[in-house]
DNA sequence: GCAGGCGTTGCACATTTGTGCAATGCCGGT
DNA sequence: ACCGGCATTGCACAAATGTGCAACGCCTGC
């Protein structure tokens, strides 16, 4: 006979079973969608788990079934405007398909990508989701061979192994430019970080290819890690020389804010009329009435949307898709009208 | 024999023994700290194992130890500031005692609280912590029952079985109310949302007591959805009077930010000469320079240190317990000098 | 050289669930 | 009344792992 002390540990089908009067393998067919049970016998087993708190161990239904249904989220600084919206976007959808969202933070120097990778290989993830960094290579075919999803986010290097999802930074930026020298601008600056992200490196080099392409010349500014204050701090020392630049194109939007609060508080200068700036990812503070930033919308919604389906979609056609999103213009404030 | 084909699923222990030419027990004794094996047996299962992939897999050792290393998280708004610098704080101290984090985002409707706290007892989760919403009684009982730690946050109504963590949102509303008035103002407004949740209304309440004892009365303004909209949309509506308040408090920095740009861009308002703001959260925009607005610091690291240490402590000193930390003032340039 | 002890190993059973197979019982048709 | 068929049920096995227990072998001490 089983323990039926309510105080510690969980409920199991044995005792709902043994309550109800029935075998395990009818409380096993009541939870399970399409077996056969009688109408009575699945209203006892009904009575008798939700008088004991019973819920379906969904570990030990995983160990038959190869679906876990959990999907592994990788990623640092998700406190980050952009980020935590990628997240949110996931993880909402996540709920609708039925998959749960494990979410692994590789923020702290502790537990590097491939420490979250392996996470995801212990609990049988059915899916992993980079949304940044390097996983180690061997360890991506290791999730892949295990019959996992692997899906990589704004990975500019495409590997053939796992399905890539990338945003077409590079027209963004090439757009970028031009939406700054139709306004006249000649002197151009871009302000970036020193993250070395490849996203943001490919940003930065569409934009000089470009500037290069029409007889213009750069300079790129990388004044700390990505966020408001390395734009702040871009802003104080391209600001504070005697030959100011016209124009920015910042690589992300908070630095971008960063660059132009520099600009009017410690400087007192009008944006567009004296300077002229253009971010990246349309976070919420873009819109905010004290920037009103033209920028570039990532496509946060299409790449989820895309997850969704790829998570979705048979084994069958698996493996090396690549996926590239546009990021389209949102024109607000900070550029003059040509 | 097993099948060794390396396309289709995760390696199993015996198919390592076999490779390693030991018995299962040998490889499970392997990857079991303190277990007895030879030196030798297990570096041959250590190299067999790194030859076919294999990690163990914990969805199968959950079922033996009461202990999934699962922990859940459910909230809401995920990809507001206040929320994903918590979620960030959690999850990055999580890695660090061998926890992983299970996300459920409850913002689509289709996923309730109750839901999530389903998903919390199919998974076996070693704790819930439930960061936003109303988690239904039973369920929590439920949930405490099965021997699983349940983490309030920021749940005023104080509830016996679970843990609670709050914020004393009183004292600091009640301060907020004493700078605003100390700073010589009078006409005072309150900038809410349309939410009801406990925290804010706890703010709203405290601050209007506060306000009632000095011989003071306010008015609240709800205006939309806690967020900077309903900042900014209260901030028209309050400011496009005939008498106007010399001062608000704001429930949350986002409602203060919106609030602070309408009065500046839509009234060319100058605060803090002709309005006071103080906000809540002490999130990042907070500090920016077009804001510096002057707030209460959310114990974010207080609370995260403290779930860790309560996911550590043993299950014995359980249950019940109610820790308040306190919301520091960040005094900035909102709010005029005495 | 032999006995005792200790480290190591494998067997078997435990954890919780889903499911194929066979048996049971009920219902309808003739 | 009897038989065929079908829905339902229980047994037993499967999934991957940890671990108690007994056996085995090796080393040491006398």
């Amino acid at each position: 006979m089983s323990e039926l002390k309510p105080g510690r540990s969980f409920v199991s089908a044995q005792q709902v079973a043994e309550l109800a009067g029935v075998s395990r393998s009818a409380v096993s067919r009541t939870f399970t969608d399409g077996a056969s049970v009688s109408e009575t016998t699945r209203k006892r087993v009904l009575e008798a788990a939700d008088k004991l708190g019973y819920h379906v161990n969904h570990l030990a239904r995983s160990l038959i079934h190869e679906d876990s249904g959990i999907v592994c989220l990788i990623g640092a600084d998700i406190n980050t405007p952009y980020h935590s919206r990628l997240l949110d976007a996931i993880t909402r959808r996540l709920q609708g398909i039925n998959r749960v969202a494990m979410v692994i933070n590789t923020s702290g120097d502790s537990a590097s990508v491939e420490a979250a990778l392996r996470q995801t290989l212990n609990y049988r993830a059915n899916a992993t989701v980079v949304l940044s960094g390097t996983p180690p290579a061997s360890l991506i075919n290791t999730c892949i061979n295990s019959g996992q999803h692997v899906i990589l986010i704004n990975r500019d290097d495409h590997l053939d192994g796992p399905e890539n999802i990338t945003v077409d930074n590079a027209a963004a930026a090439r757009e970028a430019f031009h939406m700054l020298h139709r306004a006249g601008c000649r002197r151009i600056a871009v302000v970036s970080s020193q993250a070395g992200t490849p996203s943001l490196v490919a940003r930065e080099r569409a934009f000089e290819a470009a500037a290069g392409e029409a007889g213009l010349s750069v300079s790129i500014t990388r004044a700390g890690p990505t966020g408001y204050g390395a734009g702040f701090e871009a802003g104080r020392l391209l600001l504070s020389g005697s030959d100011r630049p016209e124009a920015a194109f910042c690589v992300t939007d908070l630095l971008a804010c960063g660059f132009m609060d520099a600009a009017r508080v410690e400087f007192g200068m009008n944006v567009p009329a004296e300077l002229c700036v253009v971010g990246f990812d349309d976070i919420e503070q873009a819109g905010w009435a004290s920037y009103q930033l033209t920028t570039f919308r990532q496509p946060i919604d299409q790449v989820a949307d895309h997850i969704t389906r790829l998570l979705n979609s048979d084994d069958a056609a698996r493996g090396g898709g690549r996926v590239c999103f546009h990021a389209d213009p949102v024109w607000r404030r900070t550029v003059r009208p040509k």
